[in-house]
DNA sequence: TGCGCATTTCAACGAGCGTTGAATACTAGT
DNA sequence: ACTAGTATTCAACGCTCGTTGAAATGCGCA
């Protein structure tokens, strides 16, 4: 019955997603992830080695995924242009379009997984280590798209345009309501659609004051 | 012996700033704390209420001093300008370089709690009511600012570019070493004068982008 | 029907948790 | 030297934690 063990290993990792993400990695006990997921407490440690390992199966699921919709994305803008290099928009839009579209569309899915990467990439404990293993071969790539687009580019600049990038992006999927309360209700955190478009061409412009500067 | 209390109290403010910083609030005992500074357990709860009220009086102890800060710098350049308003670049490094400063001239004292600052503010369930309790009146101030500075900015795009802002300087508090990874060690976290008017370079450039191209 | 295996339940372990109350040490003012 | 009050220590409470081993259940196949 490999079937059922599939069910519940996934009600496992839903649940945990869920509250790993609002409530951070020791904010929550294995029982309360059990106790959401609806199962015994210690069928955790069947399908499981232990809460660690929980919490790495629920980074892996669908780390794998984004990779690959993202260096599709980025391949898709390359190859529309041709010979010629993609914009630093085309390919910022590359890199944060995916995960927005994901976190528009199909948010109950994919909204928890993005509070969960958003609150590690923050945390100097499991920052370095995670956000590493699972997130740098893609990075490295659209580092280097950049490059070309932007050739006479000083590498301090560059790598510091990307952290800036990845701060803004990061910050987007944690909805806190924040910006709801600062714009008085008129702006809303959930409505992705605002950020989709503005996000890239934001971003595009720091890019490219930062590194013509010095031409 | 008023003098022996202000020292251990900030003794147990200090192991709990970088304790809960690094490792958050749930992650960390009060055994922890109070063992990390040097007293007995039970002394945490003569001094504090409990471990929440500890964790707040870490928050408010150098919050307003850091609100002090900031005001200043934004009410500096807005006199020297006299009648004209100030520039986007000029707000914005008001905003972010004196945190860039203390981080870069007073590291040891500021870099834990500007981690803890990180961390709440990209969690779901902290982010919201403390980030708006501590700073929104200060973020109101910079925000208007910037209103004036760009009369013709739509309130979505200034909100939504409020909000990258706020995101990329939040992850340079935490200094994961990502960035030092990626670029091979030619860039290191560690080195704030780096990003210190990169910063505001970059995202007036992204502001003025937004805001603009609606006129 | 019964065997073998994957899945689930039950009960418990030692350890550490946040918190408290009562007893002790210290020190400033008379 | 005595007192008042602040600061610190000691021992313990009830509870939850992560984890485990053994027993019970369900199921495809002989």
């Amino acid at each position: 019955m490999g079937d059922d063990k599939q069910k519940t290993r996934d009600r496992i990792l839903d649940a945990a997603e869920e509250l790993f993400a609002t409530r951070s990695f020791e904010g929550v006990s294995v029982r309360q992830i059990m106790s959401k997921a609806g199962a015994d407490v210690s069928l955790a440690y069947y399908h499981f080695k232990s809460k660690r390992d929980l919490f790495d199966q629920v980074m892996l699921r669908r780390a794998e995924i984004l990779n690959e919709i993202r260096l599709n994305a980025l391949i898709e803008v390359e190859t529309l242009r041709g010979d010629e290099a993609p914009t630093v928009e085309e390919i910022i839009s590359a890199f944060t379009s995916p995960l927005l579209d994901l976190l528009d569309r199909e948010h109950d899915e994919w909204s928890h997984y993005f509070q969960l990467i958003a609150q590690i990439n923050n945390s100097p404990e499991w920052g370095g280590e995670l956000m590493t293993r699972y997130f740098d071969p893609l990075v490295r790539r659209f580092v280097d798209a950049l490059k070309r687009a932007l050739p006479d580019c000083d590498d301090v600049d560059l790598m510091w345009s990307y952290h800036i990038l990845s701060g803004a992006l990061t910050l987007t999927f944690v909805e806190t309501g924040r910006i709801d309360n600062l714009s008085g209700g008129k702006v809303k955190s959930s409505n992705i659609a605002q950020i989709r478009d503005r996000m890239p061409q934001f971003l595009a412009a720091g890019f490219e004051r930062l590194c013509k500067k010095q031409v």
